[in-house]
DNA sequence: CTGGGGAGGGGGCCC
DNA sequence: GGGGCCCCCTCCCCA
């Protein structure tokens, strides 16, 4: 049919147009993840063009790729391919690169692309006989492309560019002899017959960004891999680091344009493996992806990873390192500045470090083991080097900005990186320390826990530390960041048995049961009303309290809420429980603590509805459950 | 028109 | 990292 159109340009301005809109993410309705690039398209573009994406686009809105079978540059080469019909510019010499794309459509199923790297290949007489080459100026793809290879926000200047490979390169040796060059379906079934995959999804991902939750037939084992935070090396701060300072570095070897730097073409520089085979062992955690490597090199060589190393392996190596164990990643040469006690915590920031111009996370991750001195192969374009963190930015705005970022949190964090000790001050120990021992150094706020409190303490920061990689909010937490990204992605794992409703929380989802089942479970102590949610509880509550004049209104049953809310949020206990411990208070006024502990809520009360304090107090007491003690009155008339 | 309730959704944050 | 809860905003419906 369509060889029989009338206009014969017609399925060329059809493939430009969708170009066009991939290339400004118009309509795209579904994101790829490859390794910590994002690329957004068209299923419909996507399962017309592999047999295989079409069965990763029909579940879902987000699908991961495995990034030991496609690498994040090649899948940029692959994905324009399908939107152009063009494999890029590749210099006529590239054929380690139409080797790896061969590998990565064959693993795609992309039957057309197979055939143009085959045909590429043959033409330059390389596809037959080159299973040994260890192709020199071949290394790793994933940097020496990741200037045409952004993470999601760049994905809108994708004309096809160049495919240039950086000086330097650690070499890749691409397998690509006839027999074992691509993953053929059998090799696919392979995989699934050693448990790597479920049947359900050829190879399946082995790790990759699950914002799903609930989707079907995900491996249970999948890695959640933050896009994120794997691209943003962290920034420790420390008190005893040293004082911030920056400095400028050219690099006269790579060129610019307008919107993107690239690293110059350097065919005859040397190959630098910068750390020796050994140290690929040490670079997984992951036996499952272990397992899968080493299944995968009977047949393709991955990406160089000698030098790579996967963000979730380091953060679990420097926890080993807070608990005082030894790790294989430990014993490696260690980039001085990169040490924290908290990993997990410094994170920087896209916007700080402007990491769309260095969304590699190879060319990132290396600096923990690499060369701290300046080295262009391994900063590529990011020319402008923060010294005591070591992180390279494309422009010295974009440096500053994060130099700033680091001032800010030695100011907030110079007191509160202190390993966090438990609050033990005898002389005035009360129950709330007892139950809550690690004090925020900022505020009054204190924790059971010094994780909890740690995790708090982010709430003071400045930057926060998790940035959504779609629209560029930050978070103080992952999860939240992680939660939001479902939003964007119009994901609802949390379905309603009842009616089909779809949330985004699985307490959403309990709340909105209530409305089948009619339960009410939250009374107004006012008034008597019922709610099903006890945000509507809340707002409720407030026509209580707020008077026409919109100035607080008292009665007794508010005053016994306020007490409650004010235990609740002192001892760091629901309302209900503290509302029951409440009630329950009058058991215990024999102790004459506990009558102690209750004056901060006479005075609680008494700053809240303009009462003296004796008055609260007062009212403190006539309420049924401390039966108008009079040696609470007593204690609270004398402040 | 307005006030109040029901409910969806997002962010903060503690456990 | 995930679950759960709280708070807020918002929209819709209804009296």
């Amino acid at each position: 049919m369509l060889d029989a159109m009338e206009v014969p340009s017609h399925s060329r301005q059809l493939l430009l147009q969708l170009n066009s809109q991939r290339t400004k993410g118009f309509l795209c309705d579904v994101i790829i993840v490859v390794q910590n690039a994002l690329f957004r398209a068209h299923k419909n573009i996507l399962a017309a063009s592999s047999v295989y994406l079409k069965s990763l686009v029909v579940h879902d809105n987000l699908i991961n790729l495995d990034h030991e079978m496609v690498s994040p540059s090649i899948f940029r080469l692959i994905l324009d391919f399908i939107y152009t019909g063009r494999l890029g510019d590749a210099e006529p010499t590239s054929e380690q690169l139409f080797g790896a794309v061969l590998a990565a459509a064959s693993y795609l199923q992309i039957a057309d692309l197979v055939s143009l790297c085959k045909k590429k290949l043959k033409r330059n007489g390389k596809y037959c006989h080159v299973r040994t080459a260890g192709y020199p100026g071949y290394g790793s793809l994933g940097r020496g492309l990741r200037a045409t290879t952004p993470v999601i926000q760049s994905c809108f200047n994708s004309t096809p560019r160049p495919v240039d490979i950086p000086p330097g390169e650690p070499v890749n040796p691409i397998n690509t002899h006839c027999g074992e060059l691509y993953a053929s379906v059998s090799q696919g079934n392979q995989l699934h017959q050693h448990g790597l995959c479920p049947p359900e999804r050829h190879c399946s991902p082995l790790c990759g960004l699950d914002l799903s939750k609930k989707s079907p037939n995900r491996p249970s084992n999948q890695l959640h891999l933050d896009t994120t935070e794997s691209r943003e090396p962290s920034i420790p701060i420390r008190p005893d680091s040293p004082p911030v300072s920056a400095s400028v570095l050219t690099n006269s070897s790579s060129y610019k344009d307008q919107n993107h730097s690239y690293p110059k073409l350097d065919n005859n520089s040397t190959p630098q493996a910068p750390h020796p085979e050994p140290f690929r062992n040490s670079v997984s955690n992951s036996h499952l992806r272990t397992e899968s490597r080493d299944l995968m090199f009977d047949w393709m060589k991955p990406e160089p990873i000698g030098n790579y190393v996967d963000e979730s392996d380091r953060e679990k190596d420097l926890d080993r390192e807070e608990k005082g164990e030894s790790s294989p990643l430990s014993q490696q040469p260690r980039y001085p500045s990169i040490e924290s006690n908290e990993p997990d915590d410094d994170k920087s920031t896209s916007e700080e470090t402007g990491s769309s111009g260095d969304p590699s996370p190879s060319s990132n991750l290396e600096r923990y083991h690499c060369n701290h001195l300046y080295d262009p192969e391994t900063y590529g374009d990011n020319l402008y080097v923060c010294i005591p963190c070591g992180k390279g930015f494309p422009s010295s705005e974009q440096l500053n900005a994060h130099v700033e970022a680091h001032n800010e949190e030695e100011l907030y964090h110079k007191d509160s990186m202190e390993p966090p000790m438990p609050f033990l001050d005898k002389t005035s120990q009360s129950l709330g320390d007892i139950i809550r021992p690690y004090r925020c150094s900022s505020c009054e706020k204190s924790y059971k826990d010094p994780a909890t409190l740690r995790q708090h303490e982010k709430t003071h920061w400045l930057t926060r530390p998790y940035p959504c990689s779609i629209c560029g909010k930050k978070f103080t937490q992952r999860g939240t960041m992680t939660r939001h990204m479902r939003s964007h992605l119009g994901l609802k794992p949390f379905a309603c048995d009842a009616c089909g409703m779809r949330f985004t929380r699985q307490y959403r989802l309990t709340e909105h049961m209530r409305i089948h089942s009619g339960e009410k479970p939250y009374e107004c102590q006012v008034c008597g009303g019922k709610f099903a949610q006890q945000r509507n509880l809340i707002s409720h509550m407030k026509m209580h309290t707020t008077g026409p004049d919109g100035k607080p209104k008292l009665d007794f049953s508010d005053s016994v809420y306020a007490m409650a809310k004010f235990t609740a949020d002192h001892l760091g206990l629901k309302q209900e429980k503290a509302a029951e411990i409440l009630s329950q208070t009058s058991h215990f006024l024999n102790d004459p603590k506990t009558i102690e502990s209750l004056y901060p809520l006479a005075k609680f009360t008494a700053e809240q509805f303009g009462l003296t304090q004796e008055k609260a107090a007062e009212v403190l007491t006539q309420s049924q459950h401390l039966g108008g003690d009079s040696r609470i009155i007593e204690r609270f008339s004398s402040p």
